[in-house]
RNA sequence: GGGGUGUUAGCUCAGUCGGUAGAGCAGUUGACUUUUAAUCAAUUGGUCGAGAGUUCGAAUCUCUCACACCCCA
């Protein structure tokens, strides 16, 4: 709280969207500072409404007459309906919702009198005993009641909830209020967070913390954001990706790492892009890009049932199978089984797949070989339409300036990237160890830097030092935790599982 | 960057051919002691996203802008 802000309480800022519903509940909350304190906080809440309906669903209503059950709950008030000399209203706790009734005769006239002047989304706290209504609702009897805090603004309307989406992303707190799918979305995406992370501490994966804020942003092809550090008086970025930093550590000796953490890319915005996104990426020494991809499918199947409870992902009127071996394809395969019109001629000499690049209105830039043109390639002719879980395999080197070549093709690495619905959700490679390779994989980078490719990376002469150490065979990967998200909560939009995703400001 | 759609009461939405701005919910007042989106009666609430233009007259037609969503690059 700023320490120049003179205004006292109930004497708030005017704010700007001020209407009669507004002004007319600070009048009752003016009334309640009036009468004393106006927020109290010593209720002790002792159950929660989702733990008393499952406890109690199988007690019927003469049940209760014989066993005195005393309830403190405390939550939301959703719905209302007063009835004369009583009425019920309906809370909203963490866990989900129950029925209140509160009858004068308990209450008294005047702790009555003032309930019924209280408004849907005031937070309560109540005490009394538990019943069943004659339609078999569990509900509280209400004894104690007191209005824990005012609520100054209306909920949006009670069947319909709030369906604009703009307003829904930008006050998500609102969402949350409104809107049982929406919390059950983060909810589960906590859950799949909660597993992954279960999944690689189980296999003797370290979690690690790797920065944030870096000189040369590496590990990824992508435009920083790029910051300033004023006591170092140097130009930072935030980072692209944590590669280069956890590779660091395997030749450290950490054999097997893994971070859950947060990649800014200073791109557009989509339904499957936002600025900041978080990904996952581990790495194990003595393991090849084919071990990761086994791992890869036991994560992702142990996941669905995990959250889902099958191996059968609905996304978007699609269904995807988790059961299935993962299908396993080269790039080049790929583009020749989802285009019978392509041949191998087409896409194997430079000039060829330039020709047929152009030919589906990829602007080709002079600077690319013919391993970037066979990927725009893939990209307009396949990626859409990988919708089972599918690895694609053997990159070009010319697009994977961090991954091992392949020992009997040095034009292809030993590297995959996992598709599913469509859209890519992991990247995983058998890592270059090659000190030498990779600082002349560099040197091309920046090359094509000054050609005039904004994403290409940047020469880390530290990270060359570190391989010179020496890096053990290793591989690692990345997966990207919102897409992953999207997927099993059946998604269409990367804001659904983002709480606060960025927009253009109000 | 290009195209499409949208923006009307706190919320969900109507608004015909250009002719005084509508409904439901919420709110307010009254009735009602087992309701279930409670019900019944009455009632308050509007810079029609912003600006300009056409017109006797614009929520409605035209243009510009803002924001959002969708599609494409």
């Amino acid at each position: 709280m700023s320490q120049d802000n003179q205004n006292q309480p109930g004497q708030a800022v005017e704010p700007q969207d001020e209407n009669q519903l507004i002004a007319l509940r600070r009048e009752k909350l003016g009334e309640m500072r009036a009468a004393g304190n106006a927020f109290p906080n010593e209720f002790k809440r002792e159950q929660y409404a989702a733990d008393l309906q499952k406890q109690y669903v199988d007690q019927d209503k003469p049940w209760f007459d014989d066993n005195e059950v005393r309830v403190s709950v405390a939550g939301r008030i959703m719905l209302k309906r007063v009835m004369g000399k009583a009425s019920f209203i309906t809370i909203s706790d963490t866990s989900g919702r129950l029925q209140i009734y509160a009858q004068i005769k308990l209450l008294g006239d005047e702790l009555y009198e003032s309930f019924k002047t209280w408004d849907s989304g005031d937070i309560v706290g109540v005490e009394g005993l538990l019943f069943k209504t004659q339609k078999g609702e569990l509900t509280v009897k209400a004894d104690k009641l007191q209005l824990l805090t005012k609520s100054l603004r209306p909920l949006p309307e009670k069947f319909h909830g709030l369906s604009d989406q703009e307003q829904r992303y930008r006050q998500r707190y609102l969402d949350l209020i409104m809107s049982e799918e929406t919390r059950d979305t983060f909810k589960m995406r906590s859950k799949i967070v909660s597993y992954i992370r279960r999944f690689f501490e189980g296999r003797d994966f370290m979690e690690v913390e790797t920065p944030m804020l870096q000189v040369i942003p590496g590990g990824a092809t992508a435009r920083p954001f790029e910051t300033h550090h004023n006591a170092l008086d140097i130009d930072m970025y935030l980072r692209i990706a944590p590669e280069l930093y956890l590779k660091r550590l395997v030749v450290g000796g950490f054999d097997k790492v893994f971070e859950i953490n947060r990649n800014f890319r200073n791109e557009g915005l989509s339904t499957r892009h936002n600025p900041e996104f978080t990904m996952i990426e581990f790495y194990q020494a003595y393991a090849t890009f084919h071990d990761l991809m086994d791992i890869t499918e036991e994560l992702f199947r142990g996941l669905a049932l995990e959250v889902l409870g099958s191996t059968e992902v609905p996304y978007q009127g699609e269904v995807f199978d988790f059961a299935k071996t993962f299908e396993r394809i080269s790039v080049t395969d790929s583009i020749l089984k989802h285009n019978p019109d392509i041949t191998a001629d087409d896409i194997s000499s430079l000039e060829a797949a330039t020709a047929l690049a152009e030919k589906l209105g990829i602007h080709v830039e002079g600077y690319w070989g013919l391993g970037k043109i066979q990927m725009e390639i893939f990209d307009v002719t396949v990626e859409k339409k990988l919708l089972n879980p599918t690895f694609i395999t053997e990159y070009p080197a010319e697009v994977s300036p961090l991954a091992r070549r392949n020992d009997d093709n040095d034009f292809i690495t030993d590297r995959f990237e996992l598709f599913i619905g469509g859209r890519e959700i992991g990247n995983g490679f058998s890592e270059l160890n090659d000190a030498e390779d990779q600082a002349e994989r560099f040197q091309k980078q920046v090359a094509e830097k000054d050609a005039g490719d904004a994403e290409a990376m940047h020469y880390d002469a530290d990270y060359i030092r570190a391989l010179e150490y020496g890096m053990p065979p290793t591989a690692g990967e990345g997966i990207g935790i919102d897409r992953l998200v999207m997927l099993l909560t059946d998604s269409p939009s990367i804001r659904d599982v983002i709480l606060f995703p960025h927009m253009r400001p109000e």
